[in-house]
DNA sequence: AATTATATAATCGCGCACGATTGTATCGCG
DNA sequence: CGCGATACAATCGTGCGCGATTATATAATT
């Protein structure tokens, strides 16, 4: 072994190719852009289709309790929640009888419709990636077990 | 097969549980979070991060080109160089010769100096994620499947 | 040479993400 | 009961992402 290889910091690890990070961020991306034009069509963003979904399942939730969810907190839902109220999706209200700190988030009838022009999506994303069913269940498998679960 | 299940919609799909994209996006935020403390004490985003690995590796670049490592458009990274710029990282010149319209990236000393630090990141991460190599080997794989490439 | 097309970066607007803080309500404990 | 700790949502500031547009420079075409 020279002593180059000793004395010189080795790089390697660093270079874009050899990172798993950078195509888990750069595919990401990539899908939730497959999506947008399928969201375009009935209003939404990503985030907020997703939040839409626990809704559809769920029927009413907590602002925390749908953040257990989705991975996220107060300070990016209270505004997307807003937007979704204003689209006359959701509603927000505070218990009047209960806990005064928990807001409850329900569904608009327009909220409830827009179920069915959603349940089109998933089976078109499914049709435009890249990936055999298989493969894509060992990704979904990989994915859930790098978030921890 | 009954009535219902030939006329009513079918929402299974529209489950976050059975969505591919979801833990995609969860998992990529999440991995971002886990460089965060590390980036911090090097003054970096994670998005400044890669973008400094390319400038690490190729020594100089334009923004487009960069935009090509990245998967980024100029919106994107203009403002992001600036900032870079800013923290005395990089350069950002026209080239008085050659094509007025082209931006050429340089790294400063002090932005080539931060590689040393920076060269700690990759393995501290690689530690502390929950997937063994060759998980982490068929994830990477999978990962540049779904990119296209 | 003049005109049109293309390339390049910058700008603008909006919606996330997220660390940090704030304000209020509820709970736990003495 | 009182009071400190905790829970909950909202707010604030910064930095992405990205669709859309703009301004300018270069290339292509007539």
């Amino acid at each position: 072994m020279s002593d180059i290889t000793i004395t010189r910091k080795n790089y390697e690890m660093l270079k874009l190719k050899n990172q798993l990070c950078f195509p888990l961020y750069a595919a990401a991306k990539d899908v939730v852009a497959k999506y947008t034009p399928f969201l375009d069509e009935i209003g939404l963003t990503y985030t907020q289709y997703i939040a839409m979904m626990v809704l559809w399942e769920q029927g009413e939730v907590g602002v925390s309790e749908l953040g257990g969810y989705l991975y996220l907190d107060s300070n990016t839902l209270t505004p997307l929640l807003k937007r979704l109220e204003a689209k006359g999706l959701v509603r927000r209200e505070r218990a009047a009888d209960g806990d005064e700190r928990a807001v409850r988030i329900t569904l608009t009838q327009a909220g409830a419709q827009l179920r069915e022009q959603a349940a089109e999506i998933p089976a078109k994303i499914g049709a435009c990636l890249p990936l055999a069913k298989e493969e894509a269940e060992t990704l979904y498998w990989l994915l859930y077990k790098l978030l921890g679960n």
